[in-house]
RNA sequence: GGCGCCGUAGCCAAGUGGUAAGGCAGGAGACUGCAAAUCUCUCACCGUCGGUUCGAUUCCGACCGGCGCCUCCA
């Protein structure tokens, strides 16, 4: 097995990484706010997630996976107050959503989806540490806030040390009283909006609820430890989100938070990010609606470094399409083949090493599809031989499952029973007139089922029929 | 203004100091009643201009173009 690398904000180098304790990787990634839809270009970090992981098990070791659902924050409450009710009632049913569109797209379980207003109490904890540790101070609204000028350590991984901050507006205009316009909230003094929609809880400090930074300490530290392997997130998150929660986690600890710290590029449409305010967002339900699979935009995302931007263009999701299809129909042919060659266990293992080189090389996962395309081209001719060696036909299936179990691009095979009598029973038909070469009817018969989405392949084997 | 990323074929996209993976689309051929699938072959002046070097798409600089972050956005 080659080193696995992985490149490191903290550091901006690609550098060997292995688990702390040598066979558990704790990993922790920020999760979504759940006021609306999840979008692609929130479900392109998932899914980099999902990579990581499954190459982290493909790399021998466990995975314990924490993602954070936050489920309390200025956006949910807004909805809230404008619909009357509590903020559970507007985040409920985008968990259940999160998890289905998660689904959707073959994402792998996380060990835990722990939510923030389950988590008071701790968050509530951390910030006690950090006042105990003169590091957070009270403003006169009874909001808490993290003096960033006591924690020497601020800035290094967005590298802010190097840079100028813009005073602007966006400083200015903040909501809280604090000493220093950088300060950031840990603890937010309820409003009445926030007591009207259930978004306040009691602290020594009176009525409040946490800030967003905090959730994500407080839990990465209750279920991953004080010290853990990964962190991991979009690119947004850097700063503040991550260079805060570092802030505020080794403040209080006096240790390294996370050891890497991994971030995913931005999804982009036509050229500009995705985001809501852009109005530009499209989601898994579109994708539903439009009869794309969630193989077709694993492909999409995989084809491109996770580290680079990606644009979501006009026919992105068709070229995907097509070579996902391409892979689906390689699969059922090695499910079907009845023998291989010698020739074919070379490429077996030739696809193996390729595969496993590139994804230990920080997730290439473009480089790792590479391999997984020019496996199906050497397959496929070693295939068209009609080789008869049924352990070289193993190997090779189990070559394609090592590396499907990472990619998970298989399209399904939906089986709809009545669909398929149907088929037969048309294919059955064809076939008849095929014999009295009356090939009038049996194209007339080939219209039909393409008509109902089906299309036919002969073969020497008889005919064979999938939905397009 | 500060910080950072990117510019490779019609499209998407890896990669390397010694003349460039893979996918989609396209072209030619094999197979087929015709198709489809599959197989074979084919398809790149690596943004521009300088510099370093025996040699640069790959390193350095400038420029042009695109994108992101700079307090609550994956």
């Amino acid at each position: 097995m080659p080193e696995f690398r992985l490149y490191n904000t903290l550091t901006r180098r690609v550098e060997p990484f292995a688990p702390a304790d040598g066979h558990t990787v704790r990993m922790y990634t920020c999760g979504p706010t759940v006021y609306n839809p999840a979008h692609l270009g929130n479900f392109r970090t998932f899914l980099f997630e999902d990579l990581m992981r499954r190459t982290l098990k493909l790399a021998g070791w466990r995975v314990e996976q924490i993602m954070n659902l936050t489920d309390v924050d200025d956006k949910i409450i807004r909805k809230a107050a404008a619909l009357g009710t509590t903020i559970s009632h507007v985040t409920e049913p985008f968990t259940e959503l999160f998890h289905q569109d998660r689904r959707y797209l073959r994402i792998e379980d996380a060990e835990g989806y722990p939510k923030a207003t389950a988590h008071i109490p701790e968050m509530v904890a951390l910030v006690e540490r950090l006042i105990a540790k003169n590091v957070a101070y009270e403003a006169e609204d009874g909001s808490i806030y993290f003096a960033i000028d006591r924690f020497p350590n601020y800035g290094h991984l967005s590298q802010l040390d190097k840079r100028e901050l813009r005073t602007g507006a966006r400083v200015a205009q903040d909501e809280y009283a604090k000493e220093n316009a950088q300060d950031f909230a840990l603890w937010k003094a309820a409003k009445d909006e926030d007591e009207a929609t259930g978004a306040a809880w009691d602290s020594p400090w009176g009525r409040g609820r946490p800030g967003w930074h905090l959730e994500c300490s407080a839990m990465a530290m209750k279920y991953l430890g004080e010290t853990f392997d990964l962190h991991a997130g979009g690119i947004d998150l850097i700063f503040p989100h991550h260079e805060d929660e570092i802030a505020q986690s080794e403040a209080a600890t006096g240790k390294t938070f996370a050891r890497c710290w991994c971030h995913g590029e931005f999804l982009l449409t036509d050229g500009a990010k995705m985001a809501k305010r852009v109005g530009n967002v499209a989601n898994v339900v579109e994708l539903r609606e439009q009869g794309i699979s969630g193989t077709v935009y694993r492909h999409f995302v995989f084809n491109a470094h996770y580290r680079k931007q990606l644009n979501l263009g006009e026919d992105s999701l068709e070229q995907s399409r097509a070579a996902v299809r391409r892979i689906g129909t390689f699969a059922k042919r090695l499910a079907e083949a009845s023998g291989g060659t010698e020739a074919l266990v070379a490429a077996a293992s030739k696809a193996e090493h390729a595969f496993i080189e590139a994804l230990f090389d920080d997730l290439n996962a473009p480089e790792a599809l590479a391999a997984l395309f020019t496996f199906i081209t050497d397959a496929n001719r070693e295939l068209d031989t009609g080789g008869t060696d049924v352990a070289a036909l193993d190997r090779a299936r189990a070559a394609f499952r090592m590396i499907d179990g990472v990619l998970d691009l298989v399209p399904e095979q939906e089986a709809d029973a009545e669909l398929a009598a149907w088929v037969e029973e048309r294919i059955e038909a064809r076939n008849a007139a095929r014999e009295r070469r009356d090939f009038g009817a049996a194209d007339a018969v080939r219209a039909e089922l393409v008509a109902r989405g089906v299309s036919i392949e002969d073969s020497a084997q008889g005919t064979r029929w999938k939905r397009l």
